[in-house]
DNA sequence: CATCATCTACTATAACTCTAGTAGGAGGCG
DNA sequence: CGCCTCCTACTAGAGTTATAGTAGATGATG
């Protein structure tokens, strides 16, 4: 299942994520740029529309919800990412991501260390 | 700098950076799915006007060339995911990117080595 | 030379994205 | 009760994306 979202939604999905379920000013509040709050209303529509975020009432307004998890959506674009644009292999993904100069030896530290725990647990195939 | 395709000219860069120059037809070929012509030159035309591709003259056709490097665009997109996806943190795009039932222990393994040699040359900061 | 295939340039259009306005309901307050 | 505020529903319009058609040039071929 393919789970791709526009530059604004992300914004908007990005709030729940972070905050959990919040109704449609408390969204607003929190995105970075300043849009009226009808358009934020409007975002949230298509996100429903689109089956992303679900809503129960609550007093007269409406508290939307996520209904794909963050890890999930962050799953299909790193697929998708990897497929288009780095032929498929996520080695070559990791290169780019560790060439980056701005990673901190602890950092490339942790990132070793989670690898390791990875190769620990799993399973030969 | 920020560079960023849709999903389309992402399919035409793609082919660009694999095969490198090439015709319309030439493009049009390669792609997965089956366009008119016409549309492969309007995707062309408008990554030229974007500046993502320049062209020169072959006989009575074009031949497109990439101006920005698969490097670049790759760098550009981790970084966009890395921030609105996961929360500014690399690792856990690692962690997302690992979690990948998917991967072969070879795989992870080539991993963890090429964040050894990462580590081995880094400078400490 | 006349015709055919191929190529670019221009035009078109439906769908989607982004933003926001207007209308109307519903609760709270003087 | 009448008004103000906040909320959703519906509508709207500019811009972008995706796809492709038509027109006209140009080189190849019989």
């Amino acid at each position: 299942m393919d789970i791709a979202f526009t530059d604004r939604e992300l914004d908007v999905m990005a709030v729940l994520w972070e905050h959990g379920p919040a109704t449609v000013a408390e969204v607003r509040e929190r995105l970075a740029d300043p849009l009226a709050y009808t358009t934020v209303l409007t975002v949230l529509r298509t996100l429903e529309e689109k089956g992303y975020v679900g809503h129960e009432a609550e007093g007269k307004a409406y508290r939307y919800y996520p209904r794909v998890a963050r890890d999930a959506a962050g799953e299909s674009a790193l697929r998708r990412l990897t497929r288009k644009l780095f032929r498929g292999s996520p080695e070559l993904l990791l290169t780019q991501l560790v060439s980056d100069r701005g990673l901190t030896r602890e950092e490339l530290e942790r990132m070793r260390r989670l690898l390791d725990e990875r190769l620990g647990t799993a399973e030969e195939r």
